[in-house]
DNA sequence: TATCTCAAAAATGTATACAAATTATACTTA
DNA sequence: TAAGTATAATTTGTATACATTTTTGAGATA
């Protein structure tokens, strides 16, 4: 499993991420306990268990949950289970971000933020799946960050664990096209031409919900 | 002040928010003295004297203040104070949300839909202070719930907070024209015309935005 | 005076005990 | 049998005690 963190931790004084220790780490393990299906879709839990389970104090465990049901992995003490419906609706709100982000980006992004772009798509050529993964994750990731509108970029992070878990429950990472459509996207960043890059990240972001909306409907 | 909430509550198995009795009115009773100042912007604060003033113990009080902190009332142990950065990211990811909202709201409004929100303009032209507040925010409510997008409306009552704590800041419910704009994008939704309600709306949430900037910087 | 160090104080993190609420189960009754 | 009801079991909410970390502040030292 990645070591990506989606994370959401409190910043000390310093604006430096701390480590609350028990909280911070039962809050990982759950989500990864609910990525890689220790604990599935659905399931019921309960504070008293996982506790025992990680053998800890409910404080924690309490702590954790309400932060994934933030993040809406948990939902009213089961483990999520997102309808189609669900993945619509982040997608929606994915698309509004991500073209007014990638506008920003023709706008304003230097020659090595397009630079890092490019590496990107190129280990998403070439690199393992795992990597593939990540690589897909920084690409997106790199250009909401560059609309440096802190609420946004909280925003998109919050949605990313639910998107893990859509990438990961229909493997929409080995969907055809990915790739040379991220290139298309960076070419035209460079090129400047806000209005195509918008509409090919639209059109991306679209095709990579109707992908993963398609082996879905298999899955239940 | 006003009884609006700007909820977030959890649900029970039937969809129906709980009153997690101390978690929840505690969580109400702090976001009041937020907003009506008797705690004060950047006043440091701990979940020790929080407990102790309010009678109760810490452990409400953290879940509480673990909510605020979400919606940005609280940050880093102090009460918010936001620089008009922040606003202005607030905002930027409002009109993004809104307009997306209005455009949905010229293809689908029933005329119900449309009644409720010319209703809310009389009540802006007629009603008093207190009154106008609440319509203002039941105006721009009824816009984005017309998304019936789940996530969009819960980020968007997300930002009320912050938002209300803007316009009690700045009074920007005093804004001339306010109301008149209004009026005009319910004309623009009646006559189903998309680019126009799309326009006045970003128009409506830019001035919004400046007449309050405009006051805030007096005040600090 | 400035800043450094270290102990005391205070605050937060975590565990645990108890209370209140919810859920499950066995029994009753129609 | 189905539906309802009362009680037991479980679970979550809240308080409290203790552990760990952070902050404060007095005194030492340059």
């Amino acid at each position: 499993m990645s070591e990506i963190l989606y994370n959401n931790k409190r910043n000390n004084k310093w604006g430096v991420p701390m480590e609350n220790s028990k909280n911070e780490k039962t809050y990982e393990t759950l989500r990864d306990m609910i990525f890689n299906g220790d604990l599935k879709k659905g399931e019921k839990i309960t504070e008293t268990n996982l506790a025992n389970t990680l053998g800890i104090s409910r404080t924690p465990v309490r702590e954790a949950i309400r932060r994934l049901e933030q993040e809406k992995l948990i939902d009213n003490n089961r483990i999520a289970n997102p309808t189609e419906r669900d993945y619509q609706d982040i997608f929606e709100m994915r698309i509004l971000i991500e073209k007014f982000a990638v506008a920003k980006a023709t706008q304003f992004f230097s020659p090595s933020d397009i630079e890092e772009l490019e590496n990107y798509v190129e280990i998403g050529y070439s690199g393992e799946l795992e990597a593939k993964m990540d690589v897909n994750k920084s690409f997106h990731e790199k250009i909401v960050n560059g609309t440096k509108n802190k609420m946004m970029i909280e925003y998109f992070n919050q949605m990313q664990s639910i998107i893990y878990l859509f990438r990961k429950t229909v493997l929409s990472y080995k969907r055809p096209g990915l790739i040379d459509e991220h290139k298309e996207i960076v070419t035209a960043i460079k090129e400047r031409d806000t209005e195509r890059a918008e509409k090919l990240i639209v059109e991306h972001l679209k095709a990579d919900l109707e992908f993963g909306l398609y082996y879905l409907r298999d899955d239940e």
